[in-house]
DNA sequence: ACGGAAACATTAGTCGGCTAACGAAAAAGC
DNA sequence: GCTTTTTCGTTAGCCGACTAATGTTTCCGT
């Protein structure tokens, strides 16, 4: 689509998108032989960082809504990677932990996540990788910002 | 999600997931009350510049799986901003052609699409908004590129 | 001319985002 | 201490992305 949109004067949107939708399908791609689903990645990391959160707490740390960590734990699940269990002192929260395979695939999914960016910023410069991993958190925070 | 993950060397892909999760959120908002979903305005896009084209051919344009095209005109239509009409001369193709109402809401939405670009944009100098779209526009070759 | 190959749209089913609505448990207020 | 409010997780339902499978229609090769 890139050469056949440019109607506005500012094209970033269109191409925005159209990132957006190759880094999605690449990710897919990327994970789907570890038996883990685009997304469910960044589940997995905020329990390597630090086990037996609450899909709530996982929700606010990925700026996620909470029934979407509800959800995409329920399949992570069901295929093995985590285990929900009652909190000790609050029959609120759920706390959701790490199977072995969970933490087993750390290694790999961190692999396969360097690979994404390296295919994905081929013939960029370092500065510029830096350049732009800094632009698209200040897109980042400009948009959460004003709401 | 900004500060908490930086658990690879290269933060790019946390980064760019954030962006995109924000820029869709923020896209939802902006074109709801125009009764248009966000993706649909790119089919729209697509029919501005050429009205009547295909399920495929718009696919084609945008980069989407067909089945993906299909639904989405499948709603537009029961929401009023395009219709299905048969080929004249070939059988196997549909014609998807914009209502009045379709057409009608290109310059509102052509504001709002700017208006977003801004917000995400805010700080960003001119040379920096071209670079900006220029590494979009180089990532998702790279990535389109090897498959 | 006819049979197989290719192109096209659609359906079905999966997953990841969201909002809205619920119900249960803890906290706060009186 | 009891009621109200807040917090939390889940369910239900919408939309956008994908793949796989189906059924037509056209096209091509023999």
């Amino acid at each position: 689509m890139q050469d056949r949109l440019r109607a506005w004067e500012d094209d970033f949107v269109p191409s925005f998108w159209s990132a957006k939708n190759a880094m999605l399908q690449a990710a897919g791609v990327a994970f789907e032989r570890h038996g883990v689903r685009e997304g469910q990645q960044f589940v997995l990391m905020c329990l390597w960082r630090e086990d037996g959160l609450s899909p709530g707490e996982i929700a606010r740390r990925l700026s996620l809504a909470t029934p979407t960590v509800t959800r995409t734990v329920t399949r992570m699940e069901t295929s093995g990677l985590v285990e929900r269990h009652p909190h000790p002192t609050d029959a609120r929260l759920v706390s959701v932990r790490l199977t072995e395979r969970g933490q087993g695939l750390r290694a790999a999914l961190d692999a396969e996540m360097n690979a994404l960016s390296e295919r994905a910023l081929r013939g960029f410069g370092e500065e510029e990788r830096r350049a732009f991993t800094r632009m698209l958190d200040a897109l980042t925070a400009n948009l959460r910002a004003e709401r």
